[in-house]
DNA sequence: CAAAAAAGCTTGACTGTACAGGTTCAGTAC
DNA sequence: GTACTGAACCTGTACAGTCAAGCTTTTTTG
């Protein structure tokens, strides 16, 4: 069977269109697993399989013994308007594109860093230079707390995230970073325009506040040819 | 059905240990999802889960109709312990091959730094699997103070640096580190016998005491497929 | 000897079933 | 009204089997 035509990804399209076209709204249960085994004529797995994909998306969260719910319409999200405006409008230097600015419900984010809200700030951007080559995708979550929750309305404070975090009180005072060089997925490769497999600097960093709560966490893909990564340590 | 003891977790659990070990080396085939099956009296199903779990942290790649394999076998690198302690503790079969041990003259170095003393102790080592194939090269640079001169004579306590160093009463409290991905020169690729343009990760750390007298610089090359950087920053 | 065919592996996708354990809510007892 | 009980849901996990498709090795054929 081709990777095109998977039943799951089937599966995975019809309802991701519901959800964008509004069928589904926002925060509305979908139907059980079994129920839509039935619907679609296929086996709860694949139907288990079409939700897992769409949860990695951040369109659905699943709640164990309850049920799966819209957790994102999904409007906002299309990378390829970003793209495009953005090859439009590259002219100097070096740009950056915010691919993504609005706020999200994920569960798994949230018991990882152990928040008690699931809400929180995605920001997704890239940078590139005036060739229009990418050089870096940049995902960043942050909770979504005070004034956070006016971003994807209001935008950025002066187009920068670190200072709408800053005037919502967010402010970091320690972490940890993971620094490693992997070759890019798919879906990266596809953002940067690069191919897939090209070595690139993938970090994760999370970050927490004096109280030890969740400040940020941002998982970026880095040019090696353009970025370099520098820290201090220690007291 | 608890999240600690999941049959796929400890499925994972076990093939990571037997990764980090050494038990598996790194390119090497896993035994096929039917047999790691009869040899863990669980279901072909509960082993896909687990290798998709060891994929995901990027431990194993899988190859369709071929296998899984070894991709990386979990080593980080830890810059605030120094990550030859991390490479000792760890399973897999590695050695040590100390290229130079003697104290140099090195003004732009002192200049660097900032001590009056222009000596010091310079230790370029290598670091190989038993295969032969090197994946590190680093050169330090120690103030040649105390009993440090003895080392060109007596070697390394311990055959550890850090040992030595704590031992002549150089301990590092903060510094800083520089990370870049970078085409090995002529130099490095002769000696780790790769390739010349391999891409390497390249990293400069200067280390210094709570009085802010130097410690150490490291100037390292190190394998992307073998090493992570892991660092923790702020109070 | 070399190329083609076949056999025997492997992973990938899917099905249908089963049971454990959590959530919800109606019904009952107090 | 309140608290408990239990049925009826739900998802999470695991199992055993089927079929398709890809890779590798062996065998057969020319």
């Amino acid at each position: 069977m081709q990777s095109n035509d998977l039943k799951r990804q089937e599966v995975a399209r019809v309802i991701r269109t519901d959800i964008q076209s509004g069928t589904l709204k926002l925060g509305s249960r979908l139907p059980g697993e079994n129920s839509l085994a039935k619907r679609f004529s296929v086996s709860r797995g694949t139907i288990r399989a079409a939700l897992e994909e769409l949860a990695q998306e951040q369109l659905i969260s699943t709640q164990g013994g309850v049920g799966s719910f819209v957790s994102f319409d999904g409007h906002n999200l299309d990378t390829a308007t970003g793209w495009a405006s953005a090859l439009a409008s590259s002219g100097v230097q070096m740009e950056t594109d915010i691919l993504r600015l609005e706020c999200i419900v994920d569960p798994d984010l949230a018991a990882q860093v152990g928040t008690e809200s699931m809400s929180f700030l995605a920001v997704d951007r890239v940078r590139h230079v005036v060739d229009g080559r990418a050089v870096s995708l940049e995902r960043s979550r942050v909770p979504a707390t005070g004034s956070i929750v006016d971003a994807p309305k209001a935008g950025l404070v002066g187009g920068s995230l670190s200072a709408t975090m800053r005037q919502a009180g967010l402010v970091a005072s320690r972490g940890e970073q993971w620094v490693a060089v992997a070759p890019l997925a798919a879906t990266e490769a596809l953002i940067l325009q690069r191919e897939v497999g090209e070595m690139f600097i993938h970090s994760t960093r999370l970050s927490f506040d004096p109280e030890g709560r969740f400040v940020e966490k941002v998982v970026s893909w880095l040019d090696p040819e353009r970025f370099r990564l520098h820290v201090k340590f220690g007291a």
